[in-house]
RNA sequence: GCUGGAAUCGUCUAGUGGCAAUGACAGGAGACUGUAAAUCUCCCGGCUUCGGCCUUCGUAGGUUCGAGUCCUACUUCCAGCA
């Protein structure tokens, strides 16, 4: 089983340890979105510098190209990647079921690759091996998405994720089996369930029953879209996972308020796409809110993007050199507004969790979101 | 000096009788949540009560119901020949 120790509780929120073979986690916690085994336009030094623990790569990504086994021959994704801290793996479940002509069958998922149009097939099964040779610390159940919001969709991508949780569960456990009779004294590689509802309460709930009652080491919280309703949600979710083990709220942190929310009702670590993606479209955190660079008004402001913020792009450069990186394609301008806006996301869940410890956090998620929402 | 050719919205460019005028770039703004995203969308002559109105394709005339498109002259530039 997965170590898992809670530091700090208070209500639903607490904070923790998460104990993997590739070091712990301070939780709560932003993982860095490392889809391609890479977080985009930065290097794994940069990452450990900016105050990162722990990675999300996909599954389904890294089945396309450069191939698991090519990953398993290079000694895992932490010896490949070259990040020798906590590694997690997401099934590939949300990315296919956003593919055009997916096709759901009895065994699991067919689809064509968007890089080439080549045909695959994705069951719970193949999912688990893929993220074994993959060589992650903590792997997802493979999900099943639904395809619209309505309350029937909702139930059948849940009963479809159950189901073939037990399938993961199964396979993860043969695969376990197989490394530690080879020699190894504890299974080094972890498994969350996913639950899913998307936003009815009642299916949440049974997800979250469900969940429960299966032999993993932690959970994911899947199929979240924005912070409306997130608030009851995951305390649905929550109150009926087991305490003692860890809870990933999957895909959300573009916004603030999603992991203020998030660790308030009990989350422990979150990734999203959201902070590399808009600094590489410009569009940089302040904690007076979001700001595009790109804007005219920025040519001639020689002040940092934050005044107190320890980044590496806002202790040594100014919004009017990063203004002139964007107006002139330059790669650094990627590079330097990603240290910055995952900085921010790491280094304000870390002050969340501090605050969470010495019991101001309700203060500081005012005074954050005040200014940060202009309140 | 002669003979050809060319002048279009910041730039390059499409356009050969129905046009406020094509496309690209530049410029302005917006979106982005388990990354088919270094992507995508919108605006880009002026005014507008959003129906239009006005002014535009080197300059000045002309032909025509109608001209960026045809004709004449001029101006500037390019090429070739002197």
């Amino acid at each position: 089983m997965l170590k898992y120790e809670i530091t700090h509780r208070d209500g639903l929120a607490r904070t923790g340890i998460i104990h993997t073979p590739h070091g712990d986690i301070h939780t709560p916690a932003f993982v860095g979105a490392a889809t391609r085994a890479t977080v985009k336009a930065l290097t794994m030094k940069e990452m450990n510098e900016l105050g990162s623990q722990a990675i999300l790569a996909n599954t389904y990504h890294l089945i396309l190209r450069p191939g698991t086994e090519l990953i398993k021959e290079a000694g895992g994704l932490a010896e490949f990647s070259s990040w020798h801290k906590p590694t997690f793996t997401d099934s590939g479940g949300f990315q296919i079921f956003s593919l055009p002509n997916v096709k759901i069958t009895e065994k699991g998922v067919k689809f064509k690759s968007h890089i080439d149009g080549a045909n695959f097939e994705i069951t719970p099964e193949s999912s688990m091996q893929a993220q074994w040779a993959i060589g992650a610390d903590i792997h997802m159940a493979f999900d099943h998405l639904a395809k619209s919001e309505s309350y029937e969709d909702m139930k059948e991508a849940m009963d479809r994720t159950h189901c073939w949780l037990s399938r993961c569960v199964a396979e993860h456990q043969r695969l376990a089996k197989s490394v530690t009779s080879a020699g190894l004294a504890e299974n080094p590689q972890f498994l969350y369930a996913v639950v899913q509802g998307g936003t009815f309460n009642d299916l949440r709930a049974e997800s979250a029953k469900y969940c429960a009652t299966q032999p993993v080491d932690g959970f994911g919280i899947g199929g979240v879209f924005t912070a409306d309703g997130m608030d009851e949600m995951l305390k649905t979710v929550n109150s009926i996972l087991p305490e003692d083990k860890p809870r990933h709220l999957l895909g959300m942190g573009q916004e603030p308020v999603d992991l203020f929310i998030g660790a308030e009702f009990g989350c422990d670590t979150f990734d999203c796409v959201g902070p590399t993606r808009m600094a590489r479209n410009g569009s940089l955190y302040t904690k007076d809110g979001r700001i595009n660079i790109k804007n005219a008004k920025y040519t001639h402001d020689f002040t940092p993007l934050e005044k107190d913020c320890a980044c590496e792009c806002c202790k040594n450069y100014n919004k009017a050199y990063l203004h002139h990186l964007f107006k002139t394609d330059e790669i650094t301008a990627k590079v330097l507004a990603s240290i910055h806006n995952e900085y921010f996301v790491v280094h304000t869940t870390d002050q969340i969790r501090k605050s969470l410890q010495n019991g101001t956090f309700q203060d500081y998620k005012k005074e954050f979101l005040n200014r940060y929402y202009h309140k």
